[in-house]
RNA sequence: UGGGGAGUCGCCAAGUUGGUCAAGGCACCGGAUUUUGAUUCCGGCAUUCGAGGGUUCGAAUCCUUCCUCCCCAGCCA
């Protein structure tokens, strides 16, 4: 069994096309990418993107990717943080080459750049307050002027910096900028600040710094120490690739890097409708106490996604369906889903689940006696083997499967009408049982013992419906949770004709609160022997993970993935 | 308004040295198989590339004007 792929050769995309000229000019022989998030909160589906990009490319490549930690903002990191993002990257499958790295591993290396700068004369401590420092910035249209302190000498500079390295400043009272022009039409390129002063502890140095490096001035850096080439990342930075080329060729020049530096190359994020994929709201629904938790099934989470059920195959496949570029774009969560379903109907072993349940007596059926019938695993694969499922004269069937007055084009149960029970035998229809308000309680039916499926017999009935089943006697209840999506309609501030008008709305106005529906239902006995966090595919429902989370253990749970294309018309 | 990006089928997305090049995927619509109304399987699906001019024997690809959308004024990333 395979994932489904849409084409055996990757596609090729903007970034492939630079790789490969980089590789056929010589410019590398060996690429290298990198993963880098900040370790400030939980990934969502927005950086499986970026993941499976940046890792596919170093697998398709033969090349090397990096996963590193970009934590140079002490104030808004967390270990808690960094274990969730290792563990989403390996349940996604990929592995990264060598240790994993953090920025803060470099950070006395920073620290030594910035000195190259400032005896260059490229970098000045700004000893102005943040609010000055943003009124001499200029706007859209009006360049900025320079800092009263732009002119101190390299020797003021150096004396100052290695101060407030020494912790002798109060925080806000002097940074490190670069100097570049604050002319510049480029915002980023009027003398970017490049250090701060924060007397906080981090995560991993603990109180070994006050001076924190700022992502403008530590990423290239950071890119250029791992001899990363292409270093991808999303489209608001594109402003800020100046600046980075700026800096890495100050550095070069400075004798602390080597050519060829590392590129920065720019994509469109992603963009999906119907959920939020914003870290800030995603930590609102969490700490707000809309959901129960960052793993909550219905969040677009990874850890999520996989209490939900979906794949990491899944995720792949729907990342090559998405494709790369920079045109910006907004894709539905029907594709997502899609895609899922794609992995999941290759990998998922199936099973016998009734959701709503409603006797079905056989009246003919010896009484007490027990048949075994086999069903196969996984019907286009044989290999998955079969498995054993015991059936009897009363029996569990979908209370949607019979009408007692059936529709147009309803090829299920209702009096005189045959169809199979999967896997079992035909049977016929000959009425129904009520209570008093008319609710029916059993359908009743005749079954035709030379019927059964895998006897020659079979094969003398024609009939066009077919049900599955769960004998009473056998049968195990479970809890299952169908989760829906958490938001009704697509995220605020996305464009598509059918959208309500963009209000002054909050977002948490969105939520839909059936997204999330409990019931019991009868599942077939051998589930309870099957694995937690095992997916399967629940005959004409959809996929299923079995829970292996806060379940009692006395109950089986199963939580709701994704539900088959199409049900009964 | 300054700068930086982007506009190719309902949704993504190839194509960017001008010439059978308007790929492919998803969705959708037919039809065939089918002991899941699933799957699988065939077939269909842009005389047109944001709009208007122009260059050319020939343009999605070159020039030009215009329109629309996104990003940038954190001591966040």
């Amino acid at each position: 069994m395979s994932t489904p792929t849409d084409t055996s050769a990757p596609a090729s995309n903007f970034i492939r096309n630079q790789i490969d000229a980089d590789l056929a000019c010589g410019k590398h022989t060996r690429i290298v990418t990198r993963f880098p998030p900040e370790p400030n909160g939980y990934l969502h589906f927005g950086h499986t993107k970026s993941i499976c990009l940046n890792f596919g490319l170093a697998e398709s490549y033969g090349g090397d990717c990096h996963l590193r930690f970009d934590d140079t903002n002490p104030e808004k990191e967390a270990q808690e943080y960094v274990d969730a993002i290792i563990g989403a990257v390996r349940w996604l499958g990929f592995q990264w080459s060598g240790e994993i790295r953090y920025a803060s591993d470099y950070f006395e290396e920073m620290f030594e750049c910035a000195c190259a700068l400032i005896r260059a004369g490229k970098a000045y401590v700004d000893s102005q307050s943040a609010d000055e420092i943003r009124a001499r910035r200029g706007t859209l249209t009006q360049p900025g002027e320079d800092s009263p302190f732009r002119s101190r000498s390299a020797e003021e500079n150096m004396d100052l910096f290695l101060r407030m390295k020494a912790g002798e400043f109060a925080e806000g009272t002097h940074v490190l900028r670069a100097k570049i022009d604050m002319q510049s039409p480029n915002l980023n390129l009027r003398d970017p600040v490049i250090y701060r002063i924060r007397h906080v502890a981090h995560h991993r140095t603990g109180d070994a710094w006050c001076i924190y490096p700022l992502y403008t001035f530590a990423h290239p850096i950071e890119d250029a120490i791992e001899r990363v080439t292409h270093s991808i990342c999303t489209l608001e930075f594109e402003d800020q690739r100046p600046f980075y080329d700026w800096l890495l060729d100050a550095l070069a020049e400075a004798g602390r890097f080597a050519r060829p530096l590392p590129q920065q190359i720019e994509f469109a994020r992603l963009n999906l409708y119907q959920t939020v994929l914003s870290k800030r709201k995603l930590i609102r629904l969490v700490s707000e106490g809309h959901v129960n938790g960052w793993d909550d099934p219905r969040l677009p989470t990874i850890s999520g996604a996989r209490r939900r059920g979906f794949s990491a195959g899944g995720f792949r496949l729907f990342a090559e369906r998405a494709g790369v570029a920079k045109a910006d774009s907004w894709i539905d969560m029907d594709v997502l889903e899609q895609a899922m379903r794609d992995d999941l109907n290759e990998h998922a072993p199936r099973r016998i689940a009734v959701l709503d349940p409603l006797l079905l007596k056989i009246t003919n059926f010896p009484a007490g006696e027990t048949h075994t019938c086999h069903a196969p695993n996984h019907p286009q694969h044989p290999e998955a083997g079969t498995r054993e499922v015991p059936f009897s004269g009363e029996l569990w069937i979908e209370r949607e499967d019979f009408m007692e007055v059936p529709s147009k084009g309803f090829r299920r149960l209702y009096p005189g009408n045959r169809v199979r029970l999967r896997y079992g035998y035909v049977v016929e229809c000959t009425g129904c049982e009520k209570d008093a308000d008319g609710n029916v309680t059993a359908v009743l039916c005749e079954y035709f013992p030379d019927s059964q499926s895998g006897t020659p017999g079979a094969d003398n009935y024609k009939v066009k419906g077919n049900l599955h089943w769960l004998s009473v006697a056998h049968a195990r209840e479970a809890e299952v949770r169908l989760y829906g999506r958490l938001f009704v309609t697509a995220q605020p501030g996305a464009r598509r004709e059918d959208d309500p008008p963009e209000l002054e709305r909050d977002f948490i106005d969105d939520l839909n609160p059936d997204s999330l529906t409990v019931l019991h239902a009868q599942v077939e006995p051998a589930l309870a022997e099957d694995a937690p966090g095992q997916t399967f595919q629940f005959e004409r429902h959809g996929y299923f993970i079995a829970d292996s989370g806060d379940s009692r253990p006395d109950a089986l749970v199963f939580n709701r993935a994704v539900t088959l294309k199409s049900g009964i018309r």
